[in-house]
DNA sequence: GAAGGTTGTGGCACTGGGTGCCGAATTTCT
DNA sequence: AGAAATTCGGCACCCAGTGCCACAACCTTC
């Protein structure tokens, strides 16, 4: 790619190596049971130069996901203003989900990983925390207030919640493609869960 | 109150007063600032004693916070069966979250110190749980599915999500009492935000 | 009132995450 | 060759959390 011939000591590694070298040792030990020494061990590099790479052992599972808030504010942008707020936010969350079918189980690995350690999750808010003002921005230019209100935190929050939900879902059965279990629980959202019911089978609306 | 007399060393302190030492130390010198030992000693104790009473330096932020769990537990078996699911959610955390005066400030210092510091919502994470828990339960049971399922995972989260919206905004803005704050946010859950409007003021469905 | 069980505590040593600092290694530019 | 730039490694350090054991203080029992 770009050939550009950089000036100083070339780098010992990348951090998309030491993500690989971290994902395996976690998916093998458990994440726990892994020390940051052995992921730098792994990736043949020390375990000070790993924390030059992220800044912290739980930021390793997210890669490249801040990219995607940029994503999510520019779909909002660009959505038409005649589209009901929470069908908005809808598209928008399921528009922007997409993965490559390569992407998918690595996604998956880290997805089982976050929702089975529950330390993790925590370092999974510092990023969801991004996500969710971008959400909040959205509905309180809608509504017309401020995006600390209420209503857009609330709105964000519960957006968030319900695709946290789908992720997981869809991170454990591996029946269907997680655009289908995101629009479930969006929509379930945009009606207050009101035409939920057991005879209701996800998906039924995206058909 | 019950004098009987317990063998054994007596305790040289309690889990309460090393929380009122630490809800002290976390609000002058900060959370991060503030070190376990800073605590122990506070209360006259050794470090070493500080995890015999608390799991983390974290957890002594959630004093009874368990306790409300099984209320909320209870407050669910007993709704009617013909009261709405979500309604019924909305009656039953609403009725739950009431508490004396007394401790209103004190509990709004706790959110306050949660909210501020990100790396702390990982210890509420593990709390709202057992919380998030008992509404999947309840709604897992109206729907007639498993409690793991999507749907029920989405409303526990997304009701969780929304309490902690209003708990947020409430801790913050102290122009209002929780209640309020709470049934506004459920309400709007519960019809999919689909009447929010900057017109519309808090708590006008609660009058 | 001495002995023995019970309960809480303190100290010590150890693991592991995370940080600040500095010197060394390696490459390119002048 | 030398200077500037960039990364690395190692060391020292702080702090959270844990396992272990001895000791302290209380009670009961004989």
């Amino acid at each position: 790619m770009d050939e550009v011939p950089r000036r100083g000591r070339p780098p010992g590694t990348s951090g998309r190596e030491l993500e690989v070298a971290a994902l395996r040792l976690f998916t093998d030990l458990g994440y726990d049971e892994t020390t940051v020494e052995d992921i730098a061990a792994a990736a043949g590099v020390s375990r000070r130069t790993f924390f030059r790479y992220f800044d912290s052992k739980a930021a390793v599972l997210w890669g490249d996901f801040d990219a995607e808030v940029t994503e999510l504010r520019a779909a909002f942008d660009a959505i038409a203003p005649d589209v009901a707020m929470m069908q908005a936010i809808r598209q928008v969350v399921v528009g922007v989900n997409h993965y490559r079918a390569a992407d998918v189980p690595e996604l998956r690995l880290r997805m089982s990983l976050i929702a089975a350690h529950p330390g993790l999750a925590a370092e999974a808010l510092r990023h969801y925390d991004a996500w969710e003002r971008e959400v909040a921005r959205f509905a309180a230019t809608r509504l017309g207030v401020a995006a600390d209100e209420l209503y857009p935190l609330a709105i964000a929050r519960t957006t968030l919640a319900a695709a946290r939900a789908a992720f997981e879902r869809w991170a454990v059965l591996a029946d269907a493609d997680l655009p289908v279990y995101l629009d479930a629980a969006l929509a379930a959202l945009a009606d207050g869960f009101a035409n939920v019911s057991e005879t209701e089978r996800y998906g039924a609306r995206s058909r």
